[in-house]
RNA sequence: CGGGGCAUAGCGCAGCCUGGUAGCGCACCUGCUUUGGGAGCAGGGGGUCGCAAGUUCGAAUCUUGCUGCCCCGACCA
């Protein structure tokens, strides 16, 4: 992509209205733009990182044996009083009325919906257990939405729901999804720790925030050091053995939010000197509620028996939209941002020093040709811009890569190649440098 | 919803107290000079001063009401 071409409306100053870095910078550096309170529009940079995890949970998700559906955003309040949760939700569900009247809301979850379309569907033992998942907009009218898109009203969430026959088998759904978030998250460069969570009002008695750790942070958390230095499960692991023993190996040690906190137990079980006291962020959430829908709302199958039976749930979250300003909390400095790769919305900035020079165009031109061609994402800054306002433009928006090149190092046959994460830069020839970022990407 | 604050050009702000017909920096446009970490000079464009009433000869400025947004708290992926 050529800049000259892009739509990236960056801010040199910062907005007064964001306080907390990741909101700040996702203004500055043109990621979205508030459209009101918590509901934001999604520019083309964000846009692309927005993507990105979408696809990592996507992969995963589907790695565990998940099923991608999609579900409207606008439900029926019928459902909703067939559980009981139509008067339980109260004002943070926004609740609509068509033209004829019906009540209707904008989603904030979907626990009625899938099990009014399971129910419908299956008859039988044979068809579970079964785990639907989708990916989509959901609305909670908060009383007082901050931090940008870490706590919008309107945000872009995966959540899965299991259906098993029996507790036992529940709770192996339960289990690969424990194991899907670990992975999911360390693919997008983040550390996440499942910590006991409270329920909330979904329900239910098992249940693990997945808080990675920042610190800007919006919960203390409490937790041994040991288990930041775990490393999430491979993909080759099968998640139709016996996933267990990782479960025993990330749930032994104490992990708690400040609200499922126990200090006592804290000090008993975890030695001074791996008593890790910090701050984090929730960006995934499993629980496992048994009947608590399926009861309400008679979705059951017929075992072999021949006897109905009432199926076991849990649900699975992931605040997609809020990822993209956690990982900007847990990895940015004072220039911007630094993308993980893995989400980067380019892989390279390519920096054209002076546009208008023959050699330095040329070689520019060359260079992103061949970095397109080793199917390397380039963002080529081709514009009319001096030098120093390239270099900050280029290290807010924190491309992992930056290709630099400029008359001065052409006339010696060499071009710069910086990280930004680590500052490091080194010279090389334009072959060597798409050589070397077409190494990293792959 | 309680407490606090803000609303003037795309962004950041001054002007308001003490009413007299809107300004600064950055950004933007044109030209010249510059060109490896947010350049200089000159010229230029852009505003129903959040909305609505009221007071007044006259309101960005005073009064009242409303709306939007931000921060702290209780609540949440």
């Amino acid at each position: 992509m050529r800049l000259s071409r892009f739509f990236l409306p960056i801010l040199r100053d910062d907005p007064k209205e964001a306080e907390i870095v990741s909101h700040r910078l996702m203004l500055r550096a043109g990621l979205v733009r508030q459209a009101s309170a918590g509901i934001y529009s999604w520019l083309p940079l964000g846009f692309r990182v927005l993507k990105k995890i979408e696809q990592i949970v996507r992969e995963e998700q589907d790695r565990a044996g998940a099923i991608e559906l999609l579900m409207p955003t606008i439900q029926s309040a019928d459902l909703w009083r067939e559980s009981g949760r139509y008067d339980d939700y109260g004002q943070e569900m926004l609740r609509i009325s068509d033209r004829h009247d019906r009540d209707m809301l904008y989603g904030p979850t979907n626990e009625e919906l899938i099990t009014e379309i399971f129910r419908n569907a299956v008859r039988s033992y044979r068809d579970l257990p079964r785990n639907l998942y989708h990916i989509q907009w959901k609305f909670r009218d908060e009383i007082r939405p901050r931090f940008g898109v870490m706590r919008g009203r309107e945000f872009l969430m995966k959540d899965a729901y299991s259906f098993d026959l029996s507790v036992e088998d529940a709770k192996r759904s339960y289990n690969k999804m424990f194991v899907a978030y670990l992975r999911t998250f360390e693919r997008m460069g983040l550390k996440s720790i499942p910590m006991i969570a409270e329920t909330g009002p979904i329900g239910g008695d098992l249940s693990h925030e997945f808080i990675i750790l920042a610190d800007t942070g919006e919960s203390a958390v409490f937790c041994d050091a040991d288990l930041v230095a775990l490393d999430a499960p491979s993909d080759d692991i099968d998640f139709d053995g016996d996933l267990t023993p990782v479960i025993e190996q990330w749930t032994a040690k104490y992990a708690a939010t400040e609200d499922m906190h126990d200090a006592a137990r804290f000090e008993k079980e975890v030695p001074e000197n791996r008593r890790l006291s910090a701050r984090g962020i929730e960006v995934g959430h499993i629980f496992f509620f048994g009947t608590k829908y399926s009861e309400p709302m008679k979705c059951h199958v017929q075992g072999a028996d021949g006897k109905l039976i009432t199926v076991q749930s849990g649900s699975y979250g992931i605040g997609v939209s809020r990822l993209v300003g956690a990982i900007i909390e847990a990895s940015h400095d004072e220039a911007g941002i630094v993308w993980p790769a893995q989400v980067a919305p380019f892989d390279l900035g390519l920096i054209n020093l002076k546009p208008g020079d023959e050699s330095t165009d040329g070689a520019c031109e060359d260079l992103y040709n061949k970095c397109l061609g080793a199917k390397l994402d380039v963002l080529y800054d081709d514009t009319d811009e001096r030098a120093g306002a390239k270099f900050k433009s280029m290290d807010l928006i924190g491309l992992p890569w930056q290709l630099i090149v400029g008359p001065k190092g052409l006339k010696e046959g060499q071009v710069e190649l910086k990280n930004r994460a680590s500052g490091d830069r080194q010279s090389l020839s334009p072959d060597e440098a798409v050589n070397a970022l077409a190494a990293t990407a792959s």
